[in-house]
DNA sequence: ATACTATATCGTGATATCCCGAAATATATA
DNA sequence: TATATATTTCGGGATATCACGATATAGTAT
């Protein structure tokens, strides 16, 4: 009854009796779940990226780098709610800036975001 | 003062001055951002991501399919947890399952799901 | 039917995120 | 220095997400 490999026939019990039932298969399981920095990391972005007006402001920077009001004007939203979607960007490192006189232009640090959105977009299609 | 092209100069204004002005810069600009159902898609796929159990719960499915109890086992978290972890992932489209007996089996629904890994993995390295 | 296992849903308090006005900071210009 | 523009940060109420026990549902076996 304790097929410990393949999920044809799974090994299924209550976590109450497992835990003191030192079975390898639960190790085996437990070392494919990655590191928590490694985790931590992979959150943050997609956190950054879980918002409509901060996945719209990515497609603008597609064409290039913008400044904060620009953005404002093109999202039709508050100066400071812009400001705070900008900084959640540039914390996960998905966006980065200058300085140019009293402006600021944000461009995408990576062009690894830009194929996030794409994955993203992909997956309506094949389903 | 009017520069509509390269924001080597930024065309920046206040949004109250703006309303009434209507500049082709922010045509352009909006014309940029996408249809609010693409966007909505998008979010959802993020959302779904953006939480350290269910990225934990894909890496393991990179393996092959697992029933609810082998994840709850490997994550250590109570069953409930795990069940609402797997429905927002399905929700998102990013896993499937299968009834088995008793059990019911997830898989990742396309290799675009590890895809997604993949990219935010490699956005820490280079920068 | 009864019992047992596996999974899904519900209800809810704790926590996090969102949105945005108000105030602070920075830079250029008169 | 005073003024105007651009941007960031702060404060806090509204809203969403989280984790998880309790409960419900479904399949299997006796």
């Amino acid at each position: 009854m304790m097929n410990t490999d393949t999920p044809s026939e799974p090994t299924c019990y209550g976590l109450n009796k497992l835990v003191d039932e030192p079975t390898e298969r639960i190790e085996t399981l437990q070392s494919l779940v990655p590191s928590n920095e490694d985790t931590e990391q992979k959150q943050e972005i997609f956190k950054a990226l879980a918002n409509e007006d901060r996945i719209r402001i990515l497609e603008i920077l597609r064409e290039g780098e913008r400044c904060v009001c620009e953005l404002q004007a093109a999202l039709e939203a508050p100066q400071s709610t812009v400001a705070t979607h900008l900084r959640k960007l540039k914390d996960a490192g998905l966006v980065k800036s200058r300085k140019q006189g009293t402006w600021r232009l944000y461009r995408t640090a990576d062009t690894a975001a830009f194929e996030l959105l794409n994955l993203a977009e992909a997956m309506r299609d094949d389903e």
